[in-house]
RNA sequence: GCCGGUGUAGCUCAGCGGUAGAGCACCCGAUUCGUAAUCGGGCGGCCGACGGUUCGAUCCCGUCCACCGGCUCCA
């Protein structure tokens, strides 16, 4: 271990060091403050421990509480603490993986109880001593005889070490009584965590395996400042404030009843206003687009779907079956859809098909069924009675990249430009176990590709992500408090024309097989609608409001020409209603603020006499501006032609 | 489905081994008001369901159902 190794600095100086310098060492010779600051070290692109010697040349940065990658370090050292401070308080504890993950981190521990919201107290006091005490993390490279001693005592930790390979190096991490095996990096010394807090615990299967056992997961956020940790805590109330279930029943959206049964969504008036709304959308624009409407049944027999080949790999998914009709024989069964497409191939079948007819486009706002394990089930996000808005095309290969451009603009046009939504894309590529030859596989995998590299739009892949019928392009949006939520879909399916034996007459007089590609949009409105929903706080756009326009006269006197108006506003296609409670004005704004209607139409004696309004605008509080009643039936009328997202 | 928690009036929540209470909402009355809660009165509950313990259960125990937080799954 002799010679010296070339250090390269971000800033492009470089300077020579003996080899097992470490970067602490570099930092404490650049200033006492940047030595301080110093949490961890990214040598060659790669996070390492700030006292892990270099060897070799490398290049080096320094991080500190400004970069991305130390927080994440935090946090895994946060974890550590976590579980240090379990194994104090629970002796007895094993210990499963710890990792960081968005916002925070969790540990796994295996222990004979449940812990309970009082533990969560004690071991947040316990780290916070952990913390004062101020140990050290020290790495070890140990061999796999001494990983196994150190870790006898901890059959899930025994159990990784036997899956590491021969040549990957074991190592350990010790933090004052408590070591882990651990890939690392860690900060320096628990000292380093500051600004944490523990938030709830809750089972997690061991290795995510939901046949092997359950264990007890403590999640906690860290952060380096105490103004970020307050935002994010803040952040998380105000997630709490936009729950759509919360303002679902506030704002009379829709209810989900006991008796009904869970999953299943009862809309009342205002929710399936906006829910009509939003199917009419994208009919309209699914109409505009090419696509022809169908309609298709709830039931159908489920010879269906064992030809389509959901049954029986779907089953479980699927309500089971109920008996025959009237009059047929007790052999027949008959299922709920949990989806259209067999339906909807049955229509294409329906006659012979030239290639002169393809592309066609079969789309559907329908209600399927899906048997949802009942703990998966959330609001109008996870539910049972689902209303996709669902579109098959039928076409040939060589018309694939523009259907799926088709279907990218539309997705543009409805959830990006429309609401607002930023856009994920990612490409999910075959599965092990999949259906149709390398050759088809490449080809669709391409065109997805090129699809949207045309459209010049970023997209990650997702290796092995596909479906086993075929590749898909999933895409996410990004709501207006940062969380990401599964949206469009654009689906290849090699397997179901192969099923139904769909076919097309091709210019060469043969039978050809048609691709399909499944598509939804809003994927169902259920969750589209829970995700506006929480998008918008509840205060929805004017065109989608379910109430647009509310009325209120100062005083009875006024109520006679509050109903004037609201029957010209109702006239002019808007959705009006006159609030003449016998309430205080005061009373009155408020309930209209509290129910979020996007404007506020006051009428007092005034305006009653010169045919106008006081509008006051949602949100802008007093401020209030007097117009006349025409031109505010042209102000909102354009804002609801235009999908305005306003006000 | 699994682990834990919760279930009291339409909603939000107190209460707790001796068969229930508040605020809001709703109804009635007074008030007629210029931009986020006027005052008074009233109605309203097999305390999630079913079993058990007990002289007595909303309260303790068990089972089930539903919801909440996660896990698994997923539009």
């Amino acid at each position: 271990m002799s010679g010296s190794v070339r250090v390269t600095l971000p800033d492009g100086s470089a300077r020579e060091v003996p080899a097992g310098t470490t970067p602490r060492q570099i930092a404490e010779g650049i200033g006492p403050g940047l030595a301080r600051a110093a949490l961890a070290a990214r040598v060659d692109g790669a996070v390492r421990d700030l006292d892990r010697p270099l060897e070799n040349d490398a290049s080096l940065a320094l991080l500190t509480d400004r970069d991305p990658e130390a927080l994440e370090v935090l946090r895994h050292s946060s974890a550590h603490i976590l579980a240090t401070a379990v194994r104090e308080l629970f002796p007895g504890a094993g210990i499963g993986f710890g990792p960081p993950i968005e916002d925070g981190f969790y540990y796994d521990f295996q222990v004979d109880r449940p812990f309970t919201p009082e533990d969560l107290e004690r071991i947040e006091g316990k780290m916070a001593e952990v913390a004062r005490r101020d140990f050290p993390f020290v790495r070890d490279v140990v061999d796999r005889a001494e990983a196994n001693r150190r870790f006898a005592d901890d059959p899930l930790k025994l159990e990784r070490i036997a899956e590491l390979g021969d040549e990957e190096t074991i190592t350990v991490y010790t933090d004052g009584p408590f070591q882990d095996l651990c890939r690392g990096p860690h900060v320096p010394s628990t000292g380093r965590l500051k600004h944490f807090k523990l938030l709830h615990a809750a089972g997690a299967y061991w290795r995510g395996d939901e046949r092997r056992q359950m264990l007890q997961r403590i999640y906690g956020t860290a952060w380096f400042k105490k103004e970020d940790l307050e935002a994010y805590l803040h952040r998380l109330e105000e997630a709490r404030r936009r729950d759509h279930r919360v303002l679902g029943r506030q704002l009379d959206l829709f209810s989900i009843s006991d008796i009904v049964g869970p999953g299943l969504v009862l809309w009342h008036p205002k929710g399936a206003t906006i829910k009509w709304l939003l199917s009419r959308a994208v009919e309209d624009d699914n109409v505009a687009s090419g696509y022809d409407l169908v309609y298709t049944p709830n039931v159908t027999r489920e010879e269906l779907f064992y030809i389509s080949g959901h049954l029986p790999l779907y089953a479980a998914n699927q309500y089971p079956p109920m008996g025959a009709g009237a009059g047929e024989s007790e052999d027949v069964r008959y299922m709920v859809k949990p989806m259209n497409c067999p339906m909807h191939a049955l229509i294409y079948r329906g006659q012979q098909r030239s290639y002169r007819d393809l592309p066609i486009r079969l789309s559907e706002v329908a209600n399927v069924y899906r048997n949802e394990k009942s703990g998966t089930l959330h609001g109008l996000l996870r539910v049972r009675g689902l209303s996709m808005d669902d579109a098959h095309i039928f076409c040939t290969m060589d018309q694939v990249e523009d259907e799926i451009f088709l279907c990218l603009d539309q997705v543009d046009r409805l959830v990006r430009k429309t609401f607002g939504f930023e856009l994920d894309f990612e490409i999910s590529t075959r599965p092990e176990e999949r259906l149709g030859g390398d050759e088809v596989w490449d080809r669709a995998e391409a065109v997805l590709r090129r699809a949207l590299e045309r459209k010049q739009i970023p997209f990650r892949i997702d290796a092995g992500g596909g479906a086993f019928y075929g590749p898909k392009i999933d895409i996410k949006f990004r709501d207006a408090i940062g969380r990401m939520w599964q949206g469009p879909t654009i689906q290849l399916d090699f397997n179901l024309p192969e099923r139904f034996e769909l076919e097309y007459t091709g210019p060469d007089n043969k039978p050809h097989r048609p691709v399909m590609i499944h598509r939804a949009i809003y994927g169902t409105l259920e969750r589209f609608t829970g995700n506006l929903i929480e998008h918008f706080a509840g205060a929805f756009p004017v065109w989608l409001a379910p109430e647009q326009v509310r009325v209120i006269p100062i005083s009875d006197a006024q109520a006679g020409a509050a109903r004037g108006l609201a029957a010209r506003l109702k006239a002019a296609g808007l959705r009006a209603h006159v609030d003449d409670r016998n309430e205080t004005l005061n009373y009155r704004i408020r309930d209209g603020e509290i129910h979020k209607v996007p404007y506020m139409a006051v009428v007092g004696q005034r305006e009653a006499e010169s045919d106008s309004l006081a509008l006051r605008v949602r949100g802008a509080g007093k401020k209030q501006e007097v117009m006349e009643v025409e031109a505010f039936i042209a102000r909102v009328g354009a804002e609801v032609r235009e999908k305005a997202i306003a006000p």
